[in-house]
DNA sequence: GAGCACTGC
């Protein structure tokens, strides 16, 4: 390769990795990022790229056989391999060949005690007594899988001794002593029963994680009503001392875990185009790698690189005819529908490769058998808030060490990997954080707030957080709790609040539900509130039908009812249905995401009893539907401007309306929405006119904005200090015409 | 006239 083309490449990608570590940075969540950064990282890029010339003697070799087959090739250099861990001394190959011949329980036995933390079993199960055992995870399927798996080993059946527990399903009796359940549902469990009087033992798994959950629950210091219980983390991460010191210095004990050994490669220099440079480096291993010998899994960040790369690769394999064996190509993403992401778990027929274009799903919540090679261009997309604006936003942002590690292991699950990293290793030592920022970090924390005010958490600013979120996040959060009318101006929950507390949803949405109860129609708020909290992926549109499906969706915006009022359109329709799957499909609408809000909407229901709020239907009428949404999302208020634009109230900004929204040529003077979306312009998603609300939920804005309104919380001095900087954004909130039209009916 | 990573309650 002309060295040209890496002088060039390595600008550009240089600029791409810049590009996104702005947009990061400009977010507000990478502030402490040393500004010098990028100029270091040219500068010793350079210098890299002169002592990292040795190296990849094979190379050459390869590439001469293939030469005929690319013009482009990519430069390797393999830099390290992170080790396996005497996979094969643990477990001898002749023991496994014996215990071919036993039955299936046996071997389950046999293979469990080779297990390392085997050692350990008499000193942790002496802390179990006659009490149920806990153990958490971050995600559902997980729970289920490892309760299946355990339940088999102990040889009872699922949902006896042991069981799990998950939104939706809870798969235990009075027999269970061991449950396995995610993280979200403890946490709730806690809520109810701050002692967890159930369990002796509660064990964390997967603690390197910090799920907003996991953090909360440390925070609170669970154990601290019970001096008994017994609480274990287990991370995969090496900083257990932290974890130890954040738990006043509690024992470690380091157990190895099990893997076969990954060699890294990264590039000599940056690529200019991952997306490109990914697909060049899967057909080189691909042509010169023998057939049969591992598939291929690549990360990127999203549906659209996905497609794309797709697209590209069927085109250049298509070129090469039968000069190369055959190469299976296999989107995988959460918004796939489901028939479609089973394609990736069929086995690969013999002689072919299979290459399988991931999301971070592959990185932690599915695995995937036979992958030998991974291919890791270094981003992935990651929501960031900002506390100054109160914007959510996702950002391509480039991944952090522990993530690269976390992907590279993917290809050392079966046997032996290799894993292709399309930056320097300069970039992976010096740009990327060790590890991913907890999400306690980067999110909106209204409905944390709540939470830990309903546990009657006062003095968040000194809660022990692990990693603390930033102040400024945590103000934001209580002063939309007090305009919801969720906090009184003491900081203290009020009867609102802690209705909105039950529910496991945004506090908005929470607010809206309350509301409903004044305005006679819980049952279409909670509807829409199902549908609203499954997000943006009711809709299935992919590339080559995407006219079809956009005008399936027009349908439901018909006599310009709103977005949330189509949501409603939408459930009902497919209640009419009987809830029909073929339905779905006519409508491009994901199934999957309808049976969600299906059960979402039946906790709803549920919930709704436990509030002591009637369920109530008024679908003749959509003013107060409208009304009782109003009363959830005045904070999201944005007015017209002369030029359809339209401007934020809370934090003035220029936003549009989101081309999908039924409102889109409507153009309303005043909205509200659901969210803001940063793409190529502000975006409100999901909005509806703004109503007039009833007036005493004017009055307390009212007081928001007044003098007497100043927000105090009794426990927390910090909070004091800024009560002059919230007054003027609250002010704002409570803006001029949404109040003058009430204030005129008030005078009047 | 657009384009949404992944979880969880």
């Amino acid at each position: 390769m002309p060295e040209a083309y890496y002088q060039d490449g390595g600008v550009n990608q240089e600029k791409r990795f810049s590009v996104a570590m702005q947009r990061y940075r400009d977010s507000g969540a990478g502030d402490k990022m040393n500004p010098f950064a990028e100029q270091e990282a040219w500068e010793e890029h350079q210098i890299g790229k002169a002592t990292l010339k040795y190296g990849s003697k094979d190379r050459k070799q390869n590439s001469d056989d293939f030469q005929f087959v690319f013009e482009d090739q990519i430069d390797f250099i393999k830099a390290s391999v992170m080790d396996g861990v005497n996979f094969e001394d643990e477990v001898p190959a002749e023991s496994l060949d014996k215990s071919m011949e036993k039955s299936a329980f046996e071997k389950l036995q046999e293979d469990r005690k080779t297990l390392p933390i085997y050692a350990y079993r008499d000193e942790l199960l002496q802390a179990v007594d006659n009490h149920q055992i806990g153990c958490t995870q971050p995600r559902r399927v997980a729970a289920m899988s490892v309760a299946a798996r355990v339940s088999q080993e102990m040889g009872v059946k699922l949902g006896h001794e042991v069981g799990y527990s998950i939104r939706f399903e809870d798969c235990t009796s009075e027999k269970t002593l061991l449950k396995y359940m995610t993280d979200g549902m403890l946490l709730r469990e806690f809520l109810g029963e701050p002692d967890l009087a159930g369990y002796s033992v509660v064990m964390v798994d997967e603690a390197h994680e910090r799920t907003l959950s996991t953090d909360i629950l440390f925070g609170l210091d669970i154990a601290r009503f019970r001096p008994d219980l017994k609480l274990l983390i287990s991370s995969a991460t090496l900083d257990a001392e932290k974890f130890s010191d954040y738990f006043d210095s509690a024992p470690i004990f380091k157990i190895p875990g099990r893997r076969f050994p990954v060699e890294v490669h990264y590039t000599k220099a940056p690529e200019a185009d991952y997306l490109d440079a990914a697909i060049v480096t899967a057909l080189q291993i691909h042509v010169t790698q023998p057939p049969g010998d591992g598939d291929i899994l690549i990360f990127f960040t999203g549906q659209e690189e996905i497609e794309t790369a797709e697209e590209i690769l069927k085109h250049r394999t298509r070129g090469l005819g039968t000069k190369i064996p055959e190469l299976i190509i296999c989107p995988i993403y959460a918004n796939l529908p489901t028939e479609l992401q089973a394609k990736i778990f069929e086995p690969t027929p013999e002689g072919a490769r299979k290459v399988v274009l991931a999301t971070n799903i592959a990185e932690t919540s599915l695995t995937i058998d036979g992958i030998k090679y991974v291919i890791d261009p270094g981003f992935c997309k990651m929501k960031s808030y900002n506390p100054r604006t109160g914007m959510e936003s996702l950002l391509v942002t480039p991944i952090s060490k522990a993530s690269a590690n976390q992907r590279a292991g993917r290809s050392g699950r079966t046997g032996p990997g290799k894993c292709f990293r399309l930056y320097t290793a300069y970039n992976y030592y010096s740009d990327l954080d060790d590890n991913t920022v907890p999400e306690i970090q980067r999110t909106n924390l209204a409905n944390v707030v709540l939470t830990l005010k309903s546990l009657g958490i006062h003095d968040l600013l000194n809660f022990d957080f692990m990693d603390p979120p930033p102040a400024e996040a945590l103000l934001k959060a209580l002063e939309l709790l007090f305009a919801l009318g969720a906090l009184n101006k003491l900081g203290e929950l009020t009867k609102v609040g802690r209705r909105m507390a039950e529910f496991p949803l945004d506090p908005m949405l929470s607010k809206m539900i309350a509301a409903s109860e004044k305005y006679q129609c819980s049952d279409e708020i909670i509807s829409i509130a199902a549908m609203l909290s499954v997000g943006s992926s009711i809709f299935y549109r992919p590339k080559d039908k995407q006219v079809h499906a956009d005008t399936a969706r027009m349908n439901f915006h018909t006599g310009n009812v709103g977005d949330h009022v189509a949501l409603l359109k939408i459930y009902s329709s497919w209640k009419e249905t009987n809830y029909s799957t073929q339905w779905c499909y006519e409508n491009y609408i994901q199934v999957r995401s309808m049976k969600r809000a299906r059960d979402i909407r039946d906790q709803l229901e549920g919930l709704l009893e436990r509030v002591e709020i009637e369920l109530m239907s008024n679908s003749n009428d959509l003013e107060p539907i409208k009304k009782a949404i109003t009363a959830g999302f005045f904070p999201h208020s944005a007015r017209m401007q002369k030029n359809g634009s339209y401007r934020t109230v809370k934090h003035p900004q220029t936003v549009y309306i989101h081309p999908t929204s039924g409102l889109a040529q409507v153009l309303p003077r005043w909205v509200i929405y659901h969210e803001l979306v940063l793409t190529t312009k502000e975006y409100m998603r999901q909005l509806d006119q703004r109503k007039c609300l009833a007036v005493q939920d004017a009055r307390l804005r009212i007081e928001l904005s007044g003098a007497e309104g100043r927000f105090r919380d009794a426990h927390c001095s910090w909070i004091k200090e800024n009560v002059s900087r919230c007054r003027t954004n609250d002010s704002r909130i409570a803006s001029e015409p949404f109040l003058e039209e009430e204030l005129v009916s008030v005078k009047r």
